[in-house]
RNA sequence: GCCCUGGUAGUGUAGCGGCCUAUCAUGAAGCCCUGUCGAGGCUUCGACUCGGGUUCAAAUCCCGACCAGGGCGCCA
């Protein structure tokens, strides 16, 4: 159907008889002189359809008039030669620009109805809806922005899929049709037909096959998975997500970090032709908390917190006053006066103005408010400063390295709440500010999490990360449970969540006090846990691994602003697929077969 | 479950109490044009999410619904 795709012709391939296939992109009649932007998955190819170039004059007219019908997005194939453009027409911004393709004969394949929104690239045009995007997917998958994000996702996975080969990782298919998990995210359930009552869940990882798979000796596996979690929507969030799920046996901690640098080390050289920095710095989840306000945090930037509570005691403030008669603290953040005017010119980024926002903002955010001191020739100034004696302001500024228009930045309320709204504002800062514009992507791993937390509602004691994480110390009778840390790692890419990972527990006697110590009954265990426990019965080697987001990945390293972006079929906020419409209802006898019932009538009102 | 933002021709927008018979661009349909490349020129078509309310007067203000997105909770 074709000789050659839409991007490839080049000056070797002048004079010769070609056939193109591909769809219209733009077209332009010149009243005599046609020209069609021919485009495909390869490129555009400019074809044109001159009517003194024509040799068969029976065919002219009919051949005019058939171009003449051809609308945008008409699928056609066209058969010429290839010839130079005429001297200065060529377009240098295509690399097929500097040649044509002079018309024979043309054929419509197929045509297109008009367009709900406009496929072709142009200057100022602005994308459609995002629900319009979904529902007509097909069409926005055309676009070069859409084709070239599945491109650069696909690269990404098979340079990961390389490096891992590389490595001797096995690829492990494992089952999408699963046993419902106790904890955790919400599942997708699938019942049975052929045991009535009975259901599956959707995975919402791998983790316990993969872990099947150590103890079956696999020894090294990996798996692009798939990953189900029925939880609300974000703009990283989808219903279904992909996971690059890796576990190995006879590693450490650090074993396994080393692996997952150097696959994305794979990655880099494969996508960006340079050498990805490695070791990645490592923060302990105490520090990050600590300096950054978040556990995962984005170090591209300065903008630490310093925790300033003792020094503020001194201080007649009212405000501080109640709330560290509380036990509360006070964080303190130094916008340095070199970061607030950068781009917008010559004042401080960061006036008064800006400074009210920004304590309007942390109301917002569930704060009380924002206390601000600026840094002048005479000291630190600011509406309440004159509640602050003149050794706590110096003791503020010696701690807080204030210089001359630095902006000092004070949240206070519980530990938790002023270290969380200090790890917004940061990022709050960083954006209005423009901090990470320009700079690389910086990868972090988070260590030393704890293994366990409380639930704020229940007190019942949760893990941190999941249950099969092993813990520091294998003596959970004697340790604070509190403190007690596991041997997990996250990774943080630019101040997101990427990866996940841990040493397991090897020792179902080890994995079964966990279990007793997230409140699960030994019955619970034995029901839900039982398999799982008998294998690790059965010399279970030491082992661990990680997952790393993809969708997530990807999306961060184009720059795009939801994981959509780079999903070929996402789902909307609600997970509906609006291109298909699912979920849908089913047949009533679809589900007697399966033995349901179902609550909601055909009228939204009759539901329970 | 909660909070925030937004809904104007097919698409993207302007308008934000009377200058609205609603702007501009793009698109679609038609005509002109023999070297363009977002071709160009001319003509035509086409919209205020829905329901209440306030007002002499509502696209504009208020309330509610619906839809979409962002966030909180949730996401072991």
């Amino acid at each position: 159907m074709r000789t050659h795709t839409c991007g490839e012709l080049r000056a070797d391939h002048l004079g010769k008889q070609v056939q193109l296939a591909g769809w219209i992109r733009f077209s332009r009649d010149h009243g005599g002189v046609l020209f069609f932007d021919l485009a495909d998955a390869y490129g555009t190819t400019q074809v044109v359809y001159d009517p003194e170039a024509m040799s068969r004059e029976e065919n002219r007219e009919s051949l005019e008039r058939m171009l003449k019908s051809f609308g945008r997005e008409s699928v056609i194939s066209v058969a010429g030669v290839v010839r130079n453009r005429v001297p200065g027409t060529e377009d240098p911004r295509n690399p097929t620009g500097h040649l044509e393709v002079l018309i024979e004969d043309a054929e419509l394949l197929n045509s297109s109805k008009p367009l709900p929104f406009e496929v072709a690239d142009q200057k100022g045009s602005l994308l459609p809806s995002e629900d319009l995007r979904l529902k007509y997917r097909f069409l926005d998958l055309r676009r070069t922005q859409m084709a070239n994000n599945l491109r650069f996702r696909h690269r990404v996975i098979a340079a990961a899929r390389r490096a891992l080969d590389d490595q001797g990782f096995v690829e492990v298919e494992t089952p999408m049709l699963c046993r419902q998990t106790p904890e955790g995210a919400r599942d997708f359930i699938v019942p049975s037909r052929i045991s009535p009552g009975t259901f599956y869940a959707l995975p919402q990882s791998p983790q316990l096959y993969k872990q099947m798979l150590m103890v079956g000796g696999m020894d090294k596996y990996y798996q692009v998975a798939r990953c189900f979690r029925d939880e609300d929507s974000r703009s990283d969030r989808q219903p279904e997500f992909t996971q690059l799920d890796v576990e190995m046996s006879f590693v450490d901690d650090r074993d396994v970090q080393k692996l997952i640098e150097e696959v994305l080390s794979t990655v880099w050289r494969s996508i960006y032709g340079r050498e990805l920095k490695t070791p990645f710095p490592r923060v302990t989840f105490h520090e990050a908390m600590h300096r950054y306000g978040t556990d995962a945090p984005d170090i591209r930037y300065g903008l630490e917190l310093h925790d300033v509570t003792d020094i503020v005691r001194g201080a007649n403030y009212e405000i501080f006053k109640r709330i560290l008669s509380k036990g509360g603290k006070v964080e303190c953040m130094n916008v340095k006066a070199d970061l607030m005017r950068p781009t917008s010119g010559d004042e401080s980024a960061v006036g008064r103005n800006e400074v009210d926002r920004l304590i309007e903002w942390a109301k917002s955010q569930g704060m009380g408010g924002l206390t601000w001191m600026r840094m002048t020739p005479e000291g630190l100034q600011s509406n309440i400063v004159k509640y602050f004696p003149r050794e706590v302001t110096a003791a503020l500024e010696k701690e807080m390295d204030a210089q001359e228009g630095d902006l000092l930045l004070f949240l206070a309320g519980s530990e938790i709440a002023a270290l969380k709204a200090g790890g917004e504002l940061r990022r709050k800062l960083a954006r209005d500010l423009r901090l990470t514009e320009g700079k690389d992507h910086q990868f972090v791993w988070l260590v030393g999490c704890p293994l366990f937390q409380k639930d704020s509602v229940s007190g019942q004691l949760e893990a941190f990360h999941h249950p099969f994480v092993r813990p520091e110390s294998t003596d959970l009778e004697g340790c604070n449970l509190n403190c007690l840390g596991g041997l997990s790692y996250d990774l943080v890419l630019d101040g997101s969540e990427i990866g996940s990972g841990s040493i397991r527990c090897h020792d179902p006697e080890v994995q079964r006090k966990v279990f007793r110590l997230l409140g699960m009954s030994d019955e619970k265990i034995d029901t839900d846990f039982g398999f799982f426990l008998e294998a690790l019965g059965y010399g279970a080697p030491p082992h661990g691994g990680i997952a790393l987001g993809i969708d997530r990945l990807v999306s961060i390293l184009l720059g795009c602003d939801t994981i959509r972006e780079v999903i070929a079929f996402p789902k909307n906020k609600k997970f509906q697929s609006l291109m298909d419409g699912a979920p849908a209802k089913v047949e009533e006898t679809k589900l007697s077969e399966l033995q349901l019932l179902c609550l909601v009538g055909d009228d939204e009102d009759d539901a329970c």
